[in-house]
DNA sequence: GATGAATGAGAATTCATTCAT
DNA sequence: CATGAATGAATTCTCATTCAT
């Protein structure tokens, strides 16, 4: 099997097992059982497992980042664009990528939490990007500390995702779109 | 020792040890070294880890409850009430109660997360109490849906503090209020 | 309390902990639960778990002991004979008295097995004076080995006892007396 | 090591603790101090030490009743049979199998006592097998329910073994084998 | 590249026993 | 006499990691 093919099935198998068995769970045997190899091959390409979860952080940042740019860069009006984050969010859920980095994040040690601290400020790199567009059509810009509501728009959305795995009821997400397009459409009357 | 001077003192190494070395450094030795006492005191007190984490959390949410609502309710200047806020928030901080949760919410097993599950709505009561009040002086009293409202503040504030947790630079939830507080002068204009 | 009192409640609740929950289930605590007083007692009227455990194979031994010889010595027909032991056996099973032996002999230290050793030849002798007094009145006496065949009886009274603990179906005893029934009938025959 | 081999290893140093330190001694510990490997493997090999005592229990009857059918199943003549049971019984007071038994069945949990019924029953199998082809041969056929001394004839022999396992004198045993031999003589010459 | 048996450190948990009250 | 909180050692069991094959 390929150097890459073999990695690649080793991060698959850590993000699906980080997301349903949660950090305590996710034993270099629960992986290999997961992924349906041995526990050795983990050893064989990563140093531990701290290396594993850096590499696993870095993948699905990567991966989702990715489809969150191609998505949502460029979109001018506000409306479309909560559409858009509707979707995307909906994969993030169902994928369990989310999941996984939240466990992460309670329980990775140090290494894995730096690894953590640069990825979220790709991602405030890229709310940055999006609302600095979309409110410099409008005449509010000059009053909007662009860097703030980016980092403010990840948190909400971190939280969000937090309350979904507490939650049983998966309806929250869906209202909250509901509601915050109303704000979207009225936004979008000011675009010049 | 009196049986609940004793819970209490384990209750408080509980805290204390989610807060400094997360949920998976907060092992039984852990919690004893911290408080001072001997591993076997835990299970002399509680069942096992987890009645001890999910009473850790009825105690923490208990504690901080009866604080935030002795200083938030009936207020009814949004100034105030976010500067009333940001001093509970630095409280929580300082405490580590919140870390302490955070840990609990993404760490913990499903038992604990049962009892977040209910805390967290006994918080959302409470938000939508306040926020409710807040908004009823107002003209926008019937647009605003006040029980998502609450749940998205909530979300907000747990994102926070898991960012807050990530970052070495401590300032972020600082420049919040701080932005917050422009738009609490303007929401305060429309009391009537 | 009375000092005898206290201490054969003590004994008791370990009769019917051993019989209940095993050797390994009793533990202080086990015993104290059962018996209604805290664990500390114990260690008032026993200096350790070894002593009590000793102290109650002497107990049930004693207390079994009078009640056999009373109901055992000087019946001089083998039918007869067999009929009083099948009651004493069913009163041994429904007290538990012999499952709490049972388990000394298997989990007891050297100090316990030492007291049980004592006991056993007690019993021994027992048997040797009944089946002594009954081949004395046939044709029989000069070929038996007295001994032996006590220390034979006591064997499969005690092998009969652990099947007894191991079987689902009760009934094995009660065919056993049934048959060996007949074998006693012919042997009054016998009887000058 | 191979897989069976390495099981072996650790089912034959089980067996040797049982015989050597009791059930309660029998501890994951003193298993890999005396095999020679470290209480890991046990848990790599077994789920649990339930797990392993309901193995034991099996490997030792299998590996004593094939000797024992091989020895014995044939036999037509009692002093023959009586011989070739007191080499067999050497062998098993040798080995130390039976000690370890006696153990499993007083202190064995639930799970291990079932494995035991099982092979309780399949002994009893064996001896009514035995027995039944040695009547046969006589007038008294008609008159011996052969299950039940089936029965009788294992139930004396666990009873024989725990007293030799209280007793520091093992002639009892031998005694008993003595006594015995002439009764099988007797036996014999009512062959046909 | 991959396997899977083995190790050793440490985790949770239990329990006999002590002791202040 | 009795209580029950506390201790410390031992127990079961888990797991990251190594290594011979």
């Amino acid at each position: 099997m390929r150097r890459e093919q073999a990695r690649d099935r080793i991060l698959r198998a850590t993000v699906d097992t980080l997301a349903q068995q949660g950090y305590a769970g996710t034993t270099a045997r629960a992986i290999a059982l997961r992924g349906g190899f041995a526990p050795g091959v983990i050893y064989y390409h990563y140093t531990d497992l701290d290396d594993l979860f850096r590499q696993t952080m870095r993948f699905v940042s990567d991966g989702r980042m990715d489809r969150y740019r191609e998505q949502v860069v460029g979109v001018t009006s506000a409306v479309e664009l909560l559409e858009r984050l509707r979707v995307l969010h909906d994969e993030d859920v169902a994928s369990g990528h989310i999941s996984a980095v939240q466990e992460l994040i309670a329980g990775g040690s140090e290494p894995v939490t730096d690894q953590i601290r640069t990825e979220v400020r790709r991602w405030q790199d890229l709310a940055e990007e999006v609302i600095g567009a979309l409110v410099a059509q409008t005449p509010f810009a000059p009053f909007i500390p662009v860097r703030q509501a980016a980092e403010a728009v990840i948190a909400f959305y971190l939280g969000l995702e937090m309350l979904q795995q507490i939650d049983v009821d998966p309806s929250r997400t869906d209202t909250f779109f509901a509601s915050a397009q109303q704000a979207a459409v009225f936004f979008d009357t000011f675009r010049t």
